[in-house]
DNA sequence: TAATGATATGTTATATTGTAACATATAGAA
DNA sequence: TTCTATATGTTACAATATAACATATCATTA
């Protein structure tokens, strides 16, 4: 993704998408939230709380943890962003009108983190946990390696 | 596997494999080592570093953080424990003699986690990282919910 | 033997990540 | 207006993890 691609349009489908969510579902898109969805969408890595905090500060002079931490969880209890448990760290939702589950993909080399589908890998991970009697609530699925685009 | 099983046999097999493939390895299973891996062992749940660090200071009173986190280190390059990353965490790995992929089932009621080889959750995996053009160096794949036990 | 090098541990300090708790503000509903 | 829900401000701290340098131990080899 951050090879050649036009983000811009990205990060308007993502802003849009947010608040006819946010109108549609009664909740705010305050301006803190906003920015740090924002923030999130500067480009496709996955980015760091404490990374947020400080780029967050000139706009919102005030910001604390919490400011930050708090915005987060808005943004993912709406779905907005994901969590990247093994990197402590977030990305926006490329895929805000699906409920999903996520696949991700995050290279080593550029940072990027590509959230995909996977529906196979989906239904076989069903299956495994039907066998398993497992309930699933939550599903962290982080594969590290290289990208596509970094291996050439 | 908090629910009726041998767990004396369970402790038993991951410390004598352990101590077999270090001497194969040529390196050391030394008691600072040992020690925090009997501790993880202690049960089937996720154990956090800091616990391990209360655990093992009646053994080790000069116990640092450095200490477990280099156990830790050892023993996860040594492929004896894996590392749960949703919640930064440790379990005993429950089959060293294979080179595998861990599918991590936790249990949100009891705590357990489970370890799975998930061969075809894997294999579509595979297909899906071939398609992605993606060469994966780990794989974090951890489901959280409740388990066949906690069910019932 | 003595020097060397590799490995493991001791020790202090600090960096990073995340929450708790309580106060204040704001705006719509009753 | 008063109440209530929601959002934010603020202080303090808890929990997780690493850096950096000192010391110890032991096998190798000059
Ligand atoms: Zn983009
Ligand atoms: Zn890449
Ligand atoms: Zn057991
Ligand atoms: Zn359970």
């Amino acid at each position: 993704m951050t090879h050649s691609h036009n983000h811009t349009a990205c990060v308007q489908v993502a802003l849009t998408n947010a608040a006819q969510l946010c109108a549609e579902r009664g909740v705010q898109l305050t301006p803190i939230r906003q920015q740090v969805l924002e923030l999130i969408w500067a480009n496709h890595h996955a980015v760091k709380a404490y990374d947020l905090l400080e780029r967050i500060k000139p706009l919102q002079s005030a910001a604390k943890p919490a400011t930050i931490y708090r915005a987060l969880d808005f943004l993912m209890e709406q779905g907005f962003i994901h969590r990247v448990e093994s990197l402590n760290a977030f990305i926006g939702c490329t895929d805000l009108r699906t409920v999903h589950e996520q696949l991700l993909l995050i290279c080593k080399q550029c940072q990027d983190v590509e959230e995909r589908q996977a529906n196979a890998v989906m239904q076989s991970l069903a299956d495994e946990l039907k066998e398993a009697g497992f309930t699933a609530h939550h599903k962290a699925i982080e594969i590290h390696g290289i990208c596509q685009n970094c291996q050439q």
